[in-house]
DNA sequence: TTTATTAATCGTATATTTGCGATATAAGAT
DNA sequence: ATCTTATATCGCAAATATACGATTAATAAA
């Protein structure tokens, strides 16, 4: 049955799936291109920009900040979200950890 | 209604962000170590390593091959898997512009 | 040829994701 | 106080993903 079974690994590799789960929808990464553009953090003008709805696109800037790549703090009647350097950079270098770690031990691939 | 609208976005935004579902589970990158780990290419062995149904892990299997991280040749009653490190370096180059391009353009972030 | 082994695929149950409209919330403007 | 604007959240529908057992296919071994 379809007990989700994500717990049994490892906590790196827990870790790393979920940033990767992040980033796996082309609206989040478009959201994350548009919040870096700007110099000033946008708001809503991400949903101009994106063709969803002010609510799905919500729904997303909600997931980025739950996966801790990027912050959002409330701004008068707006809010206001930008990228979590620290969080994106740590992610950035476990990735490459990882394809580093992959890429030396395996030299001589057998097909 | 839940038409997914992952069309309207780039194509590079679309590849980037099948790439990181492709990673989006712990037992995929749990395979991609084993994978690595190895010099020889593993089939059924992985299934033994991870705790998963058979069935399971041969699903996950497939959805790194769609994704074009690994490439599967049969091997007389088994199965072969390999990285396939053109796709793999390819995708990480890709993923490492896209996060020095945003870096670069925002290091004066407001918040 | 029969039997075992290996791995892919099918069918199915459940969980999660995606998307939207409607509604709620909260602050600024009037 | 009321109205407007901006955004989050709720509720729902549809699509995908996750997981497994059972079955199939294909080869090696007997």
């Amino acid at each position: 049955m379809a007990i989700h079974k994500k717990e049994a690994f490892t906590r790196k590799e827990q870790d790393l799936a979920n940033f990767a789960k992040a980033m796996a929808h082309p609206a989040r990464i478009a959201i994350l291109k548009v919040l870096a553009q700007r110099n000033e953090c946008i708001c809503g003008e991400i949903v101009e920009l994106l063709p969803l709805a002010q609510s799905t696109v919500s729904q997303h800037l909600k997931e980025l900040k739950t996966a801790g790549l990027i912050t959002g703090t409330i701004d008068g009647p707006r809010s206001c979200y930008c990228i979590n350097w620290k969080a994106f950079e740590k992610f950035n270098g476990e990735f490459n950890f990882l394809f580093a770690n992959l890429k030396v031990r395996n030299e001589k691939a057998c097909c």
